[in-house]
RNA sequence: CGGGGUAUGGCGCAGUUUGGUAGCGCACCCGCUUUGGGAGCGGGGGGCCGCCGGUUCAAAUCCGGCUACCCCGACCA
């Protein structure tokens, strides 16, 4: 294919927009990729439009080749089945609610596990049947509170969602298993620079979840990493290594000490320093014990958590969160400390704690005997040499202390690096929540219904043009991997001689016959202009077609290195047929 | 939802303090010249100055109200 820039449906920026932030958003609107509808919603020009369907192609063949068969949901969804499942209300503003003439409830489709489950209930019925992966790729709709990045974070967004449906849970690991190596197929023939973390903590189960996340300076995510391995995890997915556990025999006793004015551990630390107690006492020495609400899903009271970290460290709330999940977490409120008297601020300790049935979990470095600096249940004393198994038993463990660059790695490698990333992929063993919830059942051979489990898996299709972009770019402009570029071979023609012009033109014809997608820049304006715009657009090659003619030769130059060598006229087909092939 | 900022031609901006017939660069159209790194000269088209109201002989500019958008945070996966 040529694509001829005099007609091109494009107009490149001299001049960066001014509300794009971002290298991706930027760019792309610089190079005349998209154009921005509304907030989070833009539109795709001839050149975007491409890429975008360059990165569908790649995935729909690698979700073919594993085996899925594609499908097609409408975007106009009935409340009915998301009532079904509680979403209707658990999404709360987050969707894009509408009515019809009327008044019956739709939605513009945020995710589309319901409908899959209900065409899977509608078609299949036996053992036999299964598994099967279905998928499709689908405008989505999220009502997010604040649309940024350009296209990186839309309201509306191209998704491939995919979803398998087994009849037991080792099936649901296969689907999950071949999921993952289709995505790591996808992603690397895409180029990209990605992590694969655990989106959830040990707790609740491995492998249930993981994210793909690309490593982008502008990403929303944190994640750590190991400097050691290939480690890599969210922050709320990281497991802190346990120490040794301790004797306990030999341990001094627990002494109450009066530390006059000292409700935070910075003065804790200090006054303890200057006690004359014969040792030096530093803030990871302390045991911070944080109180907090956890309110169950469905149930009206909220009952109390005491959550002990070393005092060194900050409690993580999304740590906390995601170990709690799905309760909710809330933090006390003065009127929580008068209802409970128990409470004294500043020097809570675990025996007033116990003493009142408050459940109490502790970070995981505090193991049996260890030895702790901590409250004493009384305004302005605190008890040194608190050991765990002897003087208090925490009711388990909880990983809500923060995360620090410098910390051990739970793999023992070495010490965790923060990054971050933006997340590309997802992947999720959903279980039966959703067959659960619309009976979705075979019939076994035995003639039993057997319950269908799900899994669930996404790739975020359009932000997908946005994070190669973020990757794959300059100070001059996009840089785009040959897999997706919009052309393979961008040729300036370069001075208005007309046996250049005409040269370039046969070149182009030749090049389009040996089956090299040509962008041709036959426009008349200056030379200056055609090789700015050749950079910023970011085709792999450009070929600058111009002087050199008379001696029989065109300079074909490497958009990434910016390498440039001459070509003999004669064998410039044959050489960019190679490149294009590589 | 909290904090900060912005709103003037397709894009990027000045003009607002001190009210007086809306301007610059890019892009676009015409002519001549120019053609290997965002050309030159000349001529031209295009704007209810975000919206509503007020003050005034006169409002982009002053006053009141509203709205939209951008950034940071909260939220979201």
């Amino acid at each position: 294919m040529i694509t001829r820039m005099s007609s091109l449906f494009l107009r490149t920026l001299r001049e960066d927009p001014a509300d794009a932030e971002v290298p991706s958003h930027r760019l792309l609107v610089r190079a005349g990729y998209v154009r921005r509808v509304a907030p989070g919603g833009f539109s795709w020009l001839p050149l975007g439009l491409r890429v975008l369907r360059n990165i569908e192609r790649v995935v729909r063949e690698e979700m073919d080749a594993m085996g899925a068969q594609e499908i097609q949901f409408p975007a106009l969804l009935p409340r009915e089945p998301y009532e079904t499942t509680g979403r209707w209300t658990e999404y709360g503003p987050n969707i894009f609610r509408l009515k019809d003439r009327k008044g019956a409830d739709y939605l513009l489709g945020p995710t589309h596990e319901e409908l899959f489950a209900l065409t899977v209930k509608g078609e299949y019925s036996s053992y036999k049947d299964f598994p099967v992966v279905l998928y499709q790729v689908q405008t989505k709709y999220r009502d997010e509170a604040r649309p940024r990045a350009g296209i990186l974070r839309g309201r509306e967004f191209l998704m491939k969602d995919s979803y398998s449906f087994d009849l037991d849970d080792a099936g649901l690991d296969n689907s999950y298993r071949r999921h993952r190596d289709t995505y790591i197929r996808i992603f690397d023939r895409l180029g990209l620079k990605y992590v694969i973390v655990s989106a959830m903590s040990g707790a609740m189960g491995g492998s249930a979840s993981e994210e793909f996340l690309a490593e982008a300076e502008t990403g929303e995510d944190t994640f750590v990493r190991s400097t050691g391995s290939d480690y890599a995890a969210n922050v709320e997915a990281v497991v802190t290594p346990a120490p040794e556990a301790q004797p306990i025999e030999g341990r001094p006793e627990a002494q109450v000490h009066h530390t006059p004015g000292t409700p935070t551990i910075a003065t804790l630390v200090d006054f303890l320093n200057g006690a004359n107690l014969g040792r030096t006492f530093t803030a990871a020495d302390t045991l911070k014990n944080v109180l907090v609400k956890v309110r169950e899903p469905g149930a009206a009271e909220a009952t109390l958590l005491a959550v002990g970290v070393p005092g060194d460290r900050e409690v993580d709330m999304k740590r906390l969160e995601a170990a709690v999940h799905p309760a909710d977490v809330s933090l006390l409120e003065e009127s929580d400390f008068a209802a409970n008297p128990f409470l004294v601020k500043g020097y809570i300790g675990p025996g007033a704690l116990a003493a009142n049935g408050v459940r109490y979990l502790v970070d995981p470095r505090v193991v049996t005997g260890t030895a702790w600096v901590t409250g004493a249940d009384k305004a302005d004393h605190h008890v040194v040499d608190l050991v765990c198994g002897r003087d208090f038993t925490p009711d388990g463990t909880i990983e809500a202390a923060e995360v620090r660059e410098g910390d051990a790695a739970p793999d023992g490698t070495g010490t965790l690096v923060t990054a971050r990333g933006i997340e590309i992929g997802h992947i999720f063993q959903l279980g039966r929540k959703f067959t659960n919830a619309f009976g979705v059942d075979a019939l076994g051979q035995d003639g039993k219904p057997i319950r269908i489990t799900m899994g669930s898996y996404g790739i975020g299709v359009s932000r997908l043009v946005a994070v190669v972009a973020e990757q794959y770019c300059d100070q001059l402009g996009l840089v785009w991997p040959r897999a997706i570029a919009p052309a393979d071979v961008h040729m300036v023609i370069a001075g208005k001689d007309e046996t250049v012009r005409a040269g370039g033109e046969r070149l182009a014809t030749e090049l389009d016959a040996a089956g090299v997608r040509v962008m041709l820049d036959d426009r008349t304006a200056s030379p200056g202009v055609k090789f700015a715009d050749a950079e910023l657009i970011g085709v792999p090659t450009i070929l600058v077609v111009g002087r050199g003619l008379a001696n029989g030769v065109v300079e074909v130059k490497d958009r990434a290195t910016g390498e440039r060598v001459e070509i003999p006229v004669d064998k410039v087909v044959e050489h960019l047929t190679e490149l294009v092939r590589d």
